[in-house]
DNA sequence: CAGTATTGGATAGCGTCACTATCTTGTCAA
DNA sequence: TTGACAAGATAGTGACGCTATCCAATACTG
C-alpha cells in the first residue's frame, strides 16, 4: 500500500509518519521507485506499537525507538537482551547510588536475590524512598502482602513465556512489561473503587 | 528558616522552589517582613510530596498541583474526592468513547460493577487495546490470574484505610495509588527477574 | 501525452513544558 | 553603612514531539 492508505488505515498524520520513519521507529517501506514505496501489515502493526508504547506506556521516542530495536535484533543471552530493554522503561534510573537500603531490606525480606545490577532494584528503592518521603511508607505488613500476591502475578506471566523461541521471548517480556503495567495499575483502582463500595454497604 | 536553608535541606534549587511557589504547589512562608519569610518543616516535607509526584509518579506540574490541593481540601464526599485526585494521575484519558468494550468484559469477568463514569475504566480500557494492538492480548487465563492477585493487593489496602478521618482517608487513597503503583512495578520487574532465574536453574 | 496529484526527502517552525537566569527593589545584620 | 540576602516580576532556555512547507521526481487520469 501506498503511504497515505497507511496514513489512513492507522490514523497517524501523515507528517507524524514521516518523523517516525526518521527516527528509525518505523522502517521504510520497499521502494519501488524513486518516489513510492510499498507498505504493508507489519507497517501498521509497528506504528501500533509505536502509539502503544509512548501513548499507554509513557515512553519518550528515543524510549520507544530502543525498545524496538532490542525487540528487533536481541541479542543470543536472553536475560541480558530482556535486562537491557528494561531499562528503557519508566521509571528512569537517575544517578546510581550503588547502595540501595530500602531496595535490598524488601528483597531480602521477600527471599530474593539482590543484585543491586539490577535495574529494577534502583527502581524500587527510589519509589520507596518516595513513599517515604510523602508520609506514606511501606510498612513490612504492606511489603509481604504485596510481596506474595506480586510473585502469584509474576509466575502466571513467566509459565506462559515461550522457552522455545527467544526472540519471542524477548518480545513477550518487554511488551508484557511495559503494556501490562498500565493494565495492573487500573485494574487495583478499579478493585479500590470495588473494595471501598462494598465495604461502604454500597451507599455512596 | 530562610529560604537558603530550605535550598540546602531539600536539595531543590533556589530558582525552582520560586517556581513552585508561584505555581502553587508550595504554600508561601510566614512573611517576617517585606522582603522575608520563614519556612519550617512543613515546607520540606511538601517539597518531597512534590519531587515524588513529579519525579517518581510522573505527574505533571498542574496535575501535581491538582493533587496536592485535592488532599488539602477534600470534599465531604470521600469517594467523588478520591475519584477527582485519581483523573489527575496518569495515565490520562483523552477522549470519552462512552463505550468500553474490553474494560467491560474484564470487569464483570471478575464479578465488579462496571460503571463507565469511573476514570479507570477508560484507563483500561486503553491500556487493554494497547497491548492489543501490539500483538500481546489479554487472555482469559490472565485476566482471571490477574484479577485473583490484584484483589489480594486492594484488599489489603483498603483494609488498612483509616475509616475515622476523611482527611487521612484521602491522603492515603490518593498518595497510596499514585505512589504505590511504581513500587508494584518495580516489585513486579524483579519477581519476574527471579522467577526467571529460578526457572533456568540458577545458571545465566 | 498533458496535466494534476502524490511521494519521498529535507528543513524549518511551533507550542508546551519545566525549569533557569536576571533584574529590581527592599531589608536585615554586623 | 555596607554588603549579603530576600521577594517578586519577567524573560529566556533547551528538550521534546510533532507539524508545516518546499522541492524535485515520478505516477495516475483522462
Amino acid at each position: 500500500m501506498r503511504i497515505s492508505e497507511l496514513v489512513d488505515r492507522t490514523g497517524v498524520p501523515l507528517a507524524t509518519v514521516k518523523y517516525y520513519l526518521r527516527e528509525g521507529l518505523l522502517m521504510p517501506g520497499q521502494a519501488t521507485g524513486a518516489t513510492q514505496a510499498d507498505y504493508d501489515d507489519a507497517h501498521v502493526e509497528r506504528l501500533g506499537l509505536i502509539r502503544a508504547l509512548i501513548d499507554v506506556a509513557g515512553l519518550s521516542v528515543k524510549r520507544a525507538k530502543a525498545v524496538i530495536d532490542v525487540i528487533e535484533h536481541p541479542e543470543s543471552d536472553l536475560v541480558r537482551t530482556i535486562g537491557r530493554a528494561l531499562e528503557e522503561l519508566p521509571p528512569y534510573g537517575g544517578s546510581d547510588a550503588a547502595e540501595y537500603p530500602r531496595a535490598k531490606r524488601a528483597i531480602e525480606a521477600l527471599g530474593q536475590v539482590y543484585d543491586p545490577d539490577y535495574a529494577a532494584v534502583a527502581q524500587l528503592e527510589r519509589a520507596l524512598a518516595a513513599a517515604e518521603a510523602a508520609g506514606v511508607p511501606m510498612t513490612d505488613d504492606r511489603l509481604r502482602a504485596y510481596g506474595g500476591a506480586i510473585m502469584e502475578l509474576a509466575e502466571f506471566d513467566i509459565g506462559n513465556m515461550s522457552t522455545t523461541d527467544p526472540a519471542d521471548a524477548v518480545k513477550y517480556a518487554v511488551l508484557g512489561t511495559a503494556l501490562y503495567e498500565p493494565v495492573i495499575a487500573a485494574m487495583r483502582r478499579l478493585a479500590h473503587q470495588d473494595a471501598v463500595y462494598r465495604a461502604l454497604g454500597g451507599s455512596s
